[in-house]
DNA sequence: GACTCCCGTT
């Protein structure tokens, strides 16, 4: 039913931008490309003919995500092969995204150039894509730097860009050098509730709360008012750094001042004590909730499920999965994936099973989590075939396996030491693929195995 | 399209 609405929505929509639901031709598209042996003109021609769309685009762009070099070769074929069509803004920062996880440094910098030269970009965007990157990858000064250098490529640096380059750090754990950042420019952009709620959060990520309180000290001292994702932040580094007793007088603080207690703050309590293997007081404060006229939401249902299915039975969560369906909410993928795991942990694998069949059957798609955690389950358990299985079923699928997806299935194939499942799993494809999973990406693990 | 809650880490 949910299928065929969003289908239909997304025929009115055709040629529109913005709107989600991708054209049903993509995987068929993608799967073409993986399945070309060289290179695309030779065996594409239909990329010629095809009405494309930014939206066209932008999906196959995803569904190539993991094949970046083909995803990369297609971009760049429809950039100069194709009479009148021009590539999107956001299709530029998909390829970039691409060009960037595989370090092709030359080809993130002509993409730049190209999006320039047709003059729509590079956005704040843009940059924020290939600083993440540089951040991500060890390189925290290039990412800086990239940021101070946004105006010669024609992009102006405001409060808004400040703020992201400065989350950019603190996502990758670079929160010393954003602090220094931080502090250098605070004054030149003006920073605000948001720029300081950025440093907070980094200093709770590395779980240096007493850094964290401090720079919350000092934005009050400045007349920066701290808002409630400040304190939802706050909360949430006390449990992250297993500060329990903080972070319960934090709530307890927040109550007594008045602080309009929200759904995050809730759910970050029951998920926190949760965690803690603190089940009592998760549900006593999941009941407070109701009681005070909050609207517990599907995140908060999720948090409960995993911390049932992780310190007290699966059972329970089961119950409570149950029930919120029967309230009417609509379990999201990460609602399946907790309760598929807990199951699957509890040994119940054909219930987890079932209940994969069912989240199909509701319109929603299994994603990697599931795929590479059911995996997972069934390689330790040595259920090879249970395993391929699955692989099977996501090559064929429209969420293509990735690096972790092989190295999930060597793994447990090693760890069984029976070289036959590798002829079982092992025409030339499957090799010639890890091969260059490999060369691209480095893991360990293969290279443990000197594969 | 700037920040906070749920999935992912042997």
């Amino acid at each position: 039913m949910k299928r065929v609405l969003s289908k239909s929505l997304s025929t009115l929509a055709a040629g529109g931008v913005n709107l989600k639901p991708p054209p049903p031709d993509s995987g068929v598209i993608a799967n073409q490309i993986l399945s070309s042996p060289t290179t695309i003109d030779q065996s594409l021609v239909s990329i010629k003919t095809t009405p494309w769309t930014p939206n066209l685009v932008n999906s196959v762009l995803k569904r190539l995500w993991n094949h970046g070099p083909k995803a990369l070769q297609f971009f760049h074929f429809l950039d100069t092969h194709h009479r009148s069509y021009v590539h999107h803004a956001s299709s530029f920062d998909l390829a970039i995204d691409i060009a960037a996880r595989l370090h092709l440094h030359p080809t993130v910098w002509s993409l730049l150039h190209r999006m320039r030269s047709l003059r729509i970009g590079p956005s704040p965007k843009t940059f924020a894509i290939v600083a993440e990157r540089f951040a991500s990858s060890g390189k925290p000064d290039k990412a800086v730097k990239l940021f101070l250098n946004m105006h010669e490529h024609g992009c102006f640096q405001d409060l808004a860009s400040f703020n992201t380059i400065l989350d950019v750090l603190c996502k990758s754990k670079r929160v010393e050098k954003a602090y220094e950042l931080f502090r250098a420019l605070r004054g030149r952009f003006g920073a605000d509730t948001v720029t300081y709620n950025v440093i907070v959060n980094g200093w709770c990520l590395i779980k240096r709360t007493p850094k964290a309180l401090e720079v919350l000290k000092e934005m009050v001292e400045r007349g920066i008012d701290p808002n409630l994702t400040t304190y939802n932040t706050m909360l949430k580094g006390f449990f992250r750094a297993g500060q329990i007793r903080h972070a319960w007088e934090f709530f307890l603080e927040m109550k007594k001042r008045n602080c309009e207690i929200d759904v995050v703050t809730y759910t970050t309590v029951v998920h926190g004590f949760g965690v803690a293997g603190e089940i009592k007081r998760a549900r006593n404060v999941f009941d407070e909730m109701i009681r005070e006229g909050v609207l517990p939401s599907v995140a908060t249902y999720n948090a409960m499920i995993q911390v049932l299915c992780k310190k007290d039975c699966v059972e329970n969560a089961v119950v409570m999965f149950e029930d919120m369906v029967r309230k009417g909410y609509e379990p999201n993928v990460t609602t399946y994936n907790v309760l598929i795991r807990g199951l699957f942990h509890a040994g119940k694998f054909s219930r987890g099973e079932e209940l994969m069949q069912r989240m199909e059957n509701e319109g929603c798609k299994p994603n990697f989590q599931t795929y590479n955690m059911m995996i997972r389950y069934y390689s330790e358990c040595s259920e090879i075939d249970k395993a391929l299985c699955l692989f099977g079923k996501m090559g064929s699928g429209d969420c293509l396996p990735n690096l972790d997806t092989y190295n999930i299935l060597i793994s447990g194939m090693f760890v069984r030491k029976r070289s036959e499942d590798m002829v079982v799993a092992g025409n030339q494809a499957f090799a010639k693929e890890i091969l260059r999973l490999q060369s691209k990406s480095g893991s360990r693990l293969l290279r443990k195995f000197r594969l």
